[in-house]
DNA sequence: AATAAATGTGAAAACGGTATCACATAATTG
DNA sequence: CAATTATGTGATACCGTTTTCACATTTATT
C-alpha cells in the first residue's frame, strides 16, 4: 500500500497523510480521520521513498571485526546506546578483520547514503584510506590513531606501562611478554612499547627469550606460555597482551605446577570477565570500551551536525586493577 | 551525483548506467566508458531510489537484547556470517529489553520495508504479537519457542535436567538451585522445570531453602550464594541457570572457605570461557549460540525465499562438558 | 540473399514519497 | 471594518532509480 492509496481510503489527500508524518499544518479532524485508518490498515510510509526525496537516511554504517569478541561487543552496544537515542539507525557488518569484506562495506555504506562510518580496530591499507577518502561523510576510528581521520582511543602504551612497571616494582627482575603481532597498531606495537619502555626506564635488559607472539586466543595463550617456559631461565614476571592470553597462560602454569604470583607474576590488558573469576584472579588494565563505543557516537553525531573537517583525537584513560596474580 | 548527471560524463545514456549495474545488455565501449567515469568521480548509484522503484532492500531488521553478553553477541555473528554472505544487509538495534522500544524497533522495521526479522529472547506480550503479524514478513524467533512463529531454540531443559541428573549420580543428596525468574521463557522456566524434574525422577525432595533468585550478573550471584548458604542446612550441589551467576557463587565459595566440589559441587549452563578459567572450572553445558544464530538466518531466507506460511522449529542440542567443579 | 533471431539502444513512464505553490478560510490586529 | 496574519488545503513537480517499449543494428539460419 501507499501513500495515494491510504489517502483515499482515509479519505483525506495525500497532502494530508504526509503532513500528518511530518508534523506540518493538520486539522484535528483530518489527523483522527488518518489515525482512523492507520489502525485499520496498519499503513506504514517508505523509508526509501521518503529518502529519496529528502536525501536524510539518518543512518550510520558500523565496521565491527569481531562482534562475539568482549571487548567489540561492548563498543558495539555504546555505539547503539547513543545513535538509536538519537533516532539513527545502524547499519552493522561483521567483517571477521577481511579486509575485502570491509572495503566492499564501505561501498555499501555509499550506495546507502549513510551520514557516517564508524570503524573498530582494523589494519588499515592504503586501498582503505582512499576509499575513505572518497565518501564524502565522516568517520570516527575506535581503538587506534590514525592521521586525517577522528579517533577515539585507548591509551594502550600507557597501560602496558604501567602494568609492566607494578610488576617490577612488586620485584621482578626477569620480565617476560606474550604479546600480538604489531600490524595491530594498539593491540600490538602500542602494548609492546608500553612494555619494553617500562622494562627500560627500570634499567633492566629484556632477555629475547622471555618474550613470545601469540593469536587472540586462550588456547594460543596457552602454547605460547609453554613455549616462553620451555626455555632453561624463565621470566619471573609475564605481561600478556589481553586477559584472553593471559588466562591461556595461567592455565598452563596451573597445570604445570608454576605457581603464581610466587613463581611467576602475570598481568594482562582488557579486563574481561574473565580475568576476575580467574584462579589466580588476574591483575589486568580495564579499558573503557563502552565509554570508547559512546564516545565515538557522540563525535560521530558532532561531525554529522557541524560538518567540520577538522580532526579530533580522544584518548581514554584506563584503570589498573590489582588482583592475586602479582600477589 | 545522480545518475542522469553521471551519464552525461559517461557519455552515454542513463539506461546504459543503469544496466551496467544490472548486468543487462550493453556493449563493450560503452561498459568501457562506464568504468572510466567510475573512477574519475566515484559515482555510487542510491540504494533507496532502487529501492522505491524494485521494492526489493535486501535488508533484515535483528532485535537483540544485549549486545554485550557473550550468548547475544555469539548468536549475532552467526546471523551476521550467513546473512552478509548472501547479500542481505543487517538493521540491527539493541533493545536492552525495554519492551517499548522493541515495539518502536518493529515500527521502524516496517518503515525500512525489512525482508525479514529475527528476534532474540525476548519476553514477548501481546502488543508484540499483535505488531508481529501485522507486519507481512517472516519472523524468526531466537531462544524461546512460541505459537506461531519460526523458532530456533536451545533444549534448555534437557540441559538443566542432565546436568543435575549428573550431579546426583556423582553423589549429591540435597540439590539447590540459583535460578532466574521464571518470565524469561528460556533461562528461567525451561531450566528450573528441567532442574525440578531431575529432581523428582530421582525420588529426592527438594528443600525450598536450597533455592535462590538472581539476576544475570556475577554479583548477583554471587549474593544469592551469599543466602543460600546463609541458611542453617546447606545444599551439596548448586545447579545455576548461568555461567556468569556460578561464577559469582563460586567466587563466595572461595572466600568463605566452601570448598567445591568436596563441599559443594556446582555447574551451569552457558559454556563461558569464564567457566573454563575458573577455579574450580566449572561443569557447563555448551549451548550452540552461533550456530543458533547462523540457523536462525537460514530459516529466515528460506521463509523469505520461498513466502511460505508454515511455522517450522528448530531445537538445538546441547553437550555436556564435565569439569572439576563436579569433582 | 532473405529472413529470423539475438543483441544493443535511448526515451519515457513508473515507483512512493515530500516540498512548493497558489489559494481559501479563520483569527487577529490597527 | 479593512488589512493583516495565521492556519489549513490539494495539485503538481520532483527526488534517483529501473523497466518497458519501440526501434536499430548485427549475427545466425534457411
Amino acid at each position: 500500500m501507499n501513500i495515494s492509496e491510504f489517502a483515499v481510503i482515509a479519505g483525506v489527500s495525500k497532502s494530508a497523510v504526509s503532513r500528518y508524518f511530518n508534523n506540518g499544518y493538520l486539522s484535528a479532524d483530518k489527523k483522527e480521520k488518518i489515525e482512523e485508518a492507520l489502525k485499520k490498515t496498519g499503513y506504514a510510509p517508505s523509508a526509501a521513498a521518503r529518502t529519496v526525496k529528502t536525501r536524510v537516511t539518518k543512518l550510520v554504517g558500523v565496521i565491527i571485526p569481531k562482534l562475539s569478541s568482549e571487548s567489540c561487543s561492548k563498543v558495539a552496544e555504546g555505539i547503539s546506546d547513543v545513535l538509536d537515542a538519537q533516532g539513527y539507525k545502524l547499519l552493522l557488518v561483521n567483517t571477521a578483520n577481511d579486509s575485502h569484506k570491509e572495503i566492499e562495506s564501505l561501498e555499501l555504506f555509499r550506495q546507502n547514503r549513510v551520514d557516517g562510518v564508524i570503524l573498530l580496530a582494523t589494519v588499515f591499507s592504503d586501498l582503505h584510506k582512499a576509499v575513505m577518502k572518497k565518501m564524502r561523510v565522516p568517520f570516527v576510528i575506535v581503538g587506534q590513531e590514525m592521521k586525517g581521520f577522528n579517533c577515539v582511543c585507548h591509551n594502550d602504551e600507557g597501560a602496558a606501562f604501567a602494568l609492566t612497571k607494578l610488576m617490577i616494582e612488586k620485584g621482578v627482575k626477569k620480565p617476560g611478554i606474550i604479546g600480538v603481532t604489531r600490524d595491530d597498531a594498539a593491540a600490538g606495537a602500542a602494548r609492546w612499547n608500553g612494555f619494553l619502555n617500562a622494562v627500560a626506564k627500570a634499567g633492566l635488559t629484556f632477555n629475547e627469550d622471555f618474550s613470545e607472539m601469540s593469536e587472540f586466543t586462550m588456547d594460543s595463550g596457552y602454547r605460547a606460555a609453554k613455549r616462553l617456559f620451555s626455555h632453561r631461565e624463565r621470566p619471573d614476571g609475564v605481561f600478556c597482551a589481553t586477559d584472553t592470553i593471559a588466562a591461556g597462560a595461567e592455565l598452563y602454569c596451573r597445570e604445570n605446577g608454576i605457581s603464581i604470583p610466587d613463581d611467576v607474576m602475570m598481568c594482562a590488558i582488557g579486563d574481561s570477565k574473565m580475568g576476575r573469576v580467574a584462579y589466580p584472579s588476574l591483575t589486568t588494565a580495564h579499558l573503557h570500551y563502552k565509554t570508547a563505543g559512546k564516545e565515538a557516537a557522540e563525535m560521530l553525531l558532532h561531525a554529522i551536525k557541524n560538518g567540520d573537517e577538522i580532526q579530533r583525537i580522544l584518548q581514554l584513560d584506563f584503570d589498573i586493577i590489582e588482583r592475586d596474580s602479582t600477589s
